[in-house]
DNA sequence: TATGAATGAGGTTTCATTCAT
DNA sequence: TATGAATGAAACCTCATTCAT
């Protein structure tokens, strides 16, 4: 898992400024506005070196996104498999989407806020979580928890609502986060709980 | 309120002709991929045209963006006030946006879409959007019949959903919109109904 | 000389109109920046218009020119004629010359000044006026009046300084007219005289 | 003085390569039909390589204009300075002059020439002639050698007249620049000496 | 004859990508 | 491996000229 000799290890580091000089200027600037050299420059090396590690714009771009969505997939995941009941699978996992919100928001900014990179991967992990939520209604509603009468629907809302409003807090900034989050919880809970409940 | 004289009118036309033409390019290859080359093509015309009609490409997008604005805005607005009831204030204008974003796919996409052109004025409508909400949720409060913790980041919420559930509609087209519809309708009432209610 | 009928009449004074307004135009802006529809608004007629009297912006343009040279030429061939002597041979043109930028300072500026309008018509104007100049100073060289070296050299000297402090004067507005005309004066016969002379 | 690295010594070459091929295509085909892409052929550069160095097609032309303005001053001042009288203070920068405009004919027909690129810099170094050449009618007048009644307008003739011989000669080459220099002189010290001298 | 909307060739400028050092 | 000057395709925009009314 860790690079061989030196030359990787000093390689791989290269890459990994570059990745976060991207992260930074894609938040600023977003994706378009973006240009190699402002990534070089941020990351203070030359242009062709980004054109060592990454084969073009695109390869770079995707590859900020992946490892941000990575992260995310890998935190939300795991918040997920550590619930004890439907619930907490739908409270852990908003707490980890926050919490890497605000410990990554250059990064949440640049991809998943409006007017950032959109992309397949980001659709993809959309999907992926939109699965997993529906996935924890339809155990819930096994349970007699849950009572959802569209569960891919109402998932795709959830993912929907959160992208949405932490991106705009990503942006504004006007609330703590945990408000942010305790409001997602809320109606998530109560648009799916068979008798009245709230967060 | 028609124009002029002979002149006017042709020139009216056209400017409308390129308008739609620019809609359905933007909705097609996005904001930044839209050459103008593409819209005059699209719109039949040639370049230099555009320019007579649009100073600049960026007054070109924002018009087409103001336009389609102002009609979501217009309809949406009017459902509102012909609401009897806060419920119905709830129901109504989601069924005229969900209206909208049905006879007017193209525009919708290319406006309000991810990946969109995002825009001050799309993001003006929004706000406009979430305060109408915020109102109908305090009005309600009063009334004994909702109650919310954080009117304005659940009205953001709820704004944040509507706009993601439709741009995922009209991007995949997998659901008849009446039931975005319905759920919209069904998280947001069951979010802030005082007592369990639902759709 | 007189235009046949009505329409003719009508036509001539269009095409006077076009002629005057690219005048103002071509002072005020220059050549290149003076576009044809600055030129048609200024005569208050259409584009179009200007292309039912002039073929081209380049001929109007020439026509523009050829215009003012052929009145200076006029104002300035006459003045000499009526020259009594060598010595009023010299300055009554001077004067003429001076009469007209003052009188025609828009057409001046628009033709003869630095950053107007260069053209083989204007060239070969100071072409002529030097020919004159140097036809003078030969006549006053038999006379015994004026002895001159070189006096094709002499009379572009002599072009070349009036037009210059008459583009000067034209653009600045620094100084009375005649004293330019007094300095012209006095520097060609200071140069080209026998004995010391003087204005 | 000399540029620190091999870089910067290259990127310095290219620079100047473009500035010498700009003066060569400016003076050909005048500021305005001068394309970049002209100029860049001329260099036998790309197009693109051009902006890397100048961020305008303005900026281009006024580095061009600058580069010879500053230099014609450079030869013009300090041949005046050299100048031990008054009359040699007339003779030794119109000398310097002729030779500068001997040497670098291209450039001064791009940049003094009539239909060349007016600019400002132009007329401040005009400006900066004349009032030297003023300065010296003015020492002259003291000393008793000169008499000048309008210093001021007379020091603009010389230089109207000197530009305007020395553009005509540069587009003509008619003559011999001896006699240009020699007629310039002569006109100006037989112009402003107290008694009647010559060249 | 007069009009002004329409045209599109052509010019400037940008920036992802290459390559000699 | 690292560098950054050089490249040129491609985009935006202008404006002289045309033409249907």
């Amino acid at each position: 898992m860790a690079p061989a000799n030196r030359f990787e290890r000093r390689k791989e580091r290269t890459r990994n400024d570059i990745l976060r000089a991207a992260e930074r200027v894609l938040a600023e600037k977003g994706a378009h506005d973006a240009k190699i050299a402002d990534i070089a420059a941020a990351a203070d090396i030359g242009v062709g070196t980004v054109y060592l590690h990454f084969s073009t714009k695109e390869a770079l771009t995707q590859a900020v996104i992946e490892d941000a969505v990575a992260r995310l997939k890998e935190a939300v995941d795991r918040s997920r498999a550590e619930a004890a009941s439907v619930i907490e699978q739908v409270r852990a996992p908003t707490r980890a989407l926050c919490r890497f919100a605000e410990q990554n928001r250059a990064v949440f900014r640049a991809v998943f806020s409006r007017g950032g990179a959109y992309h397949d991967v980001v659709r993809g992990a959309q999907a992926h979580f939109a699965a997993d939520i529906e996935r924890t209604f339809a155990e819930g509603a096994a349970q007699g928890v849950f009572h959802v009468s569209s569960p891919a629907l109402t998932a795709q809302a959830v993912v929907g609502m959160s992208t949405q409003l932490l991106a705009w807090w990503a942006e504004q900034d006007a609330v703590p986060i945990q408000q942010i989050e305790a409001t997602i919880i809320h109606l998530t809970l109560r648009g799916v709980s068979r008798t009245l409940g709230g967060s």
